[in-house]
RNA sequence: CGGAGCGUAGCUCAGCUUGGAUAGAGUGCCGCGUUCGGGACGCGGAGGUCGCAGGUUCAAAUCCUGUCGCUCCGACCA
């Protein structure tokens, strides 16, 4: 394609709200430009590299023997109240209601749509396994958007649903996925790492995320030196306390700590350390109250609540329901003698260790020091649950062994989302005992912008993009440098032509402009290999092959330079597997 | 939603504290000329209801109130 005839917007300088390498570089190398927070137009380079992210994707999960359909992005609201998931979501999901008073849903996600078909068209184990997936637009009302394209409004992302009679069938579907997307990801030619995860919002009982390690990351990864343990934050399970601690500890002691309701202020206050503190918090389960105990310089870790409380929808709870329970304001909330008015106690195992602690008193502006677990407040009862609910921190272990820390993008991840589903949207198939069971489902996604962002993320310099082949917008720029000399125009016309030809996706820079501003808008845009057609290597027979990762151009004799082009590209897509 | 901040030319920003004449700079854009291998230079030009609505004042980009939008930090994230 013509340089001349499309519009690149390069800039020199950058919108003032973009903060991270990819937003900035998307932005200067005119890949995408915004429309409102959290919504971007993709223009002629962003869809481009898009496209080809897609065909990868689309290629690899059709050789993995899913099928490709296409659900609406609005949907019944119905549905995602018969899930729960209307309630799960909260005001994430984006919704309206239409001119008949129905309620939709603009689609974040597919398992209620997907299910619903399942549970229209399919009727016998004699149909399954089978795998659904497309590639399309989703909608998320985001909190707070950011990040550029790392976390918007709308976004691409290619999800997959699969459905089975049986776990163990499930398990080769899950298998060929993951196997998938180690394809997907090593085409794309982006650095990867896989950690467990836990399943969240989408219910479910097994998950691996895969992460593009890289400093501007939302997601933390955690995982063991050597590698055999890697899980996300909010997956990775910690050791408990090595040592039982002693317990000899005074009576406790009700001390006055007027208007000081966060762990800061009452440190601050009292003279004690977030360490020695039993942080005491209030959550809804479902419609039941619970509490959950984590040491003061803790922080709960909602999906292990979640878990441990059955998967239930955990929300914290409101100041009225803490006030009604404690007995006391916010800040001032304290274990003892909370197990009788609570549906469920949960205590992190480093609580149970402590050996005692300060805490609310469950009295406004009051707060009890020597707390003693199990001597203070029941360890052991049918409400109470021992329980690591918190998230790991530097100078955690798992399995004895040191947890380390590091941040990433998450690019993808797979599910078994057992039959959680399928029992509620009744997509049930008669197995081959004429029995009818519900559908075991998988479902599996992949954030196609997020490919593109992390690509640029791990792949730029000072000068721009460094994108890997496979997802570059061109495989090849060719740069006319001096527009007003036939003999350059005509010999870049003739290379142009000859990769185009020969199947290669090429730009020709054709601008009247100057020179060094070509070679700026080139390195921006960061095609992988830059063919420089000038009157100063032409004199000598010669053009001026560069690879966007070389210091500097090499020198090729005119009659070969097309073959010697082919052949780089060669190397750059083999290098890129 | 809580905290902070910002809305002035297409973009990046000055001006606002201490109200005052035709609202500025850089970059980008248009025209002419000179240039032409790493974002050239000269001359000329277009481009602004100073986010919007009220208010105070002889006078508001500037002070006050409200409102809308955006950004940053935090709070359950593909």
């Amino acid at each position: 394609m013509r340089y001349s005839k499309l519009l690149i917007p390069t800039t020199r300088e950058v919108p003032s709200d973009a903060e991270i390498p990819s937003h900035r570089l998307l932005v200067r190398a005119g890949y995408i430009r915004k429309v409102a927070s959290g919504t971007y137009t993709y223009l002629v380079l962003g869809l481009r590299s898009l496209r080809k992210i897609m065909q990868i994707v689309r290629e690899e999960m059709d050789a993995a023997g899913a099928q490709e359909i296409l659900m609406p992005v609005v949907q019944p609201l119905e549905l995602w109240d018969r899930t729960g998931r209307s309630a799960d979501y909260g005001e994430t999901l984006a919704t309206f209601t239409d001119r008949h008073g129905r309620g939709n849903a603009l689609s974040p996600t597919a398992e209620e749509v997907c299910t619903f078909l399942a549970s229209q068209e399919l009727k016998s184990y004699k149909q399954l396994p089978v795998n659904f997936y497309q590639i399309g637009t989703k909608v998320r009302d985001e909190f707070r958007p950011r990040f550029g394209v790392l976390r918007s409004r709308e976004f691409i992302m290619k999800d997959a649903y699969s459905f089975h009679t049986t776990p163990e069938c499930l398990d080769v579907t899950y298998r060929a996925m993951y196997d998938a997307y180690c394809r997907v990801f090593e085409r794309c030619g982006i650095p990867y790492v896989i950690v467990e995860a836990e399943s969240g919002e989408m219910g479910g009982s097994g998950s691996h995320q895969f992460t593009v390690p890289c400093e501007n990351g939302e997601d933390v990864i955690v995982h063991t030196a050597d590698g055999e343990y890697a899980a996300n934050l909010e997956k990775a399970e910690v050791d408990p306390p090595l040592e039982p601690f002693d317990r000899g500890a005074a009576e406790v002691e009700e001390v006055h700590t007027p208007e000081v309701g966060s762990i800061e202020a009452v440190c601050g206050f009292l003279g004690t350390q977030p360490v020695e503190m039993i942080k005491t918090l209030v959550y809804k389960a479902d419609e039941k109250i619970v509490i959950c105990l984590i040491r003061g310089d803790h922080e709960l870790n909602v999906e292990k609540l979640t878990q441990a409380a059955g998967g239930a929808h955990i929300e914290p709870a409101d100041e009225a329901t803490v006030r009604e329970v404690t007995g006391a304001g916010i800040g001032f909330a304290g274990p003892i003698g909370m197990v009788d008015k609570v549906a469920t106690m949960y205590v992190d195992p480093w609580v149970e260790g402590m050996c005692c602690g300060v805490s609310g008193a469950n009295k406004t502006d009051y707060h009890v020091k020597n707390v003693v677990p199990g001597r203070d407040f029941p360890t052991e009862a049918d409400n109470v649950t021992v329980i690591d609910i918190r998230n790991a921190v530097e100078g955690d272990t798992r399995g004895g062994k040191e947890l380390l820390f590091h941040r990433g993008i998450e690019v993808g991840q797979v599910f078994k989302l057992g039959a959680k589903y399928s029992k509620k949207l009744d997509a049930y198939v008669d197995d081959e005992s004429g029995a009818s069971v519900p559908c075991i489902m998988g479902c599996y996604g992949i954030g196609i912008n997020r490919i593109l962002a992390s690509a640029i993320e791990v792949g730029n310099d000072k000068d721009g993009c460094i994108l890997p082949i496979a997802i570059a917008p061109f495989e090849v720029e060719v740069v006319a440098l001096n527009t007003d000399s036939e003999s350059v125009f005509s010999k870049a016309e003739q290379i142009y032509n000859d990769l185009q030809a020969a199947g290669v996706d090429v730009l020709i820079d054709d601008r009247q402009a100057r020179p060094g501003v070509k070679f700026k808008d080139a390195d921006l845009i960061g095609v992988p290999l830059r063919v420089v057609v000038g009157e100063r290597g032409l004199a000598e027979g010669n053009v001026e092959i560069k690879r966007r990762t070389d210091d500097k151009p090499a020198g090729v004799p005119l009659d070969q330079a097309v073959e010697r082009i082919l052949e780089i590209v060669r190397e750059l897509k083999a290098g890129d597997k």
